[in-house]
DNA sequence: GTGGTCTAGACCACT
DNA sequence: GTGGTCTAGACCACC
């Protein structure tokens, strides 16, 4: 199946980091799945209506994180799925995500309850890894 | 009405953080209304033993979340508008700081259930709001 | 310590490359330490007559793989070291830098025991961990 | 002599690569030599069960790197051998590479033996060129 | 056509 | 001043 990219500028997050993001999601929700073919840079920039440079950027990091395969002149390749990080560095970058989430609730007023209820939605929505 | 700071320096909480705090704590609590002003950067400063740098730090990202404005030349005001955000605009805004998180916990083959308890844990350490 | 950066431009390997490599080096001769700073990306730039791009983009590699931390506006530190990937993700790296050095080694024409002693001679001027 | 190809679909490093780096390989190993015949970009692909592009493709790029000859009518073969590089281009071609594998390496948290003792196994497995 | 690199220059936010 | 993001447009290599 192929994927609805769905941009907000002039976020705080970055546009870069959205489409990380929703490509990440995309495939653990098994939207993607190993050996699906992306957009190509330049197809999904007119599309989104960005600098080829941003969507490169982003399937660059995407690339370095073991998300996905470029090949060159070809395209860009859902990757197999592997453990990429030492078990340290999960839970710090876990961390990481965690505080960035949370600040942003706080700022946005929003209560303990309303994140953990906002939380579960989406996992339902988007279906991670179940065990 | 006007606005008794307390400041207690030395603290985990960065002063500057502590000053964004209570405005945004009285201003919630009526205690500042639309278009009261607020003491000048200057004067809190002196009034707080602060240096100017951290007030203006404090009103900045105060004046950035709209809790207060700038007008120039006259002064520092509450802000016409109190809620910030729309609600859409709060949940457009949540939802993105969401996905950015569960597409993190994606990458590092986090589990629903292993998200559902990082949440948890973080929240009951942070405290937030109770309802 | 400082750092002497050199570039050779028009390379097969790309120069945000050539400069992630050197700084890997000079943390691991121990040129660098924790801590230490770099230079800005626009005073690098200027230096190594780049693109500030250029080689912010390498510096934004060093960051996600956490040989440095930049603090915003702050400027550019080298970080504390962990070990940062997962064991089977760390041997697929160095398998295929491995494969790369190689394939390059192979197309120069090297010799087995050519490849051998450029590594120990190298080895020997940069200094990995001992054990 | 001929030579027998060891495929691992579903691996990192693309299959057209794969069979790229096991001629380069054979060839630096001298266990295919000038003139050698290579089996057809059909009958290899057959042999492989794998798509004739794919081949194809690791065979164009041999070519366009001076590894193998088409000759046309009769098939391909290995190229008469040419030193490519002049020395001092060969050396400061190999020092870049070798910095890349050190620098990566050192990201990996390897020790000087155990990058001595990688080298040694992947040298022992590929062969290269005896001197 | 594809991805990858690099330059130039702009704007933003943080210090 | 600092780093971070984005756009625009160029050039290269591979297919």
């Amino acid at each position: 199946m192929s994927i609805e990219f769905q941009i907000t500028p002039g976020s705080a997050t970055p546009i870069y980091q959205q489409v990380v993001d929703q490509v990440r999601l995309a495939v653990a929700a098994g939207e993607l799945k190993t050996g699906d073919p992306l957009p190509s840079v330049r197809t999904l920039a007119e599309q989104l209506v960005l600098n080829p440079n941003t969507v490169a950027r982003a399937f660059g990091e995407l690339v370095r994180d073991g998300v996905i395969e470029s090949r060159h002149g070809q395209g860009v390749f859902v990757a197999t799925k592997r453990r990429v990080f030492a078990d340290d560095e999960r839970d710090r970058r876990m961390s990481l995500a965690l505080d960035g989430l949370l600040s942003e609730a706080a700022a946005l007023d929003f209560s303990a309850a309303e994140v953990r209820a906002a939380v579960d939605r989406r996992l339902k929505e988007v279906g991670l890894r179940k065990r």
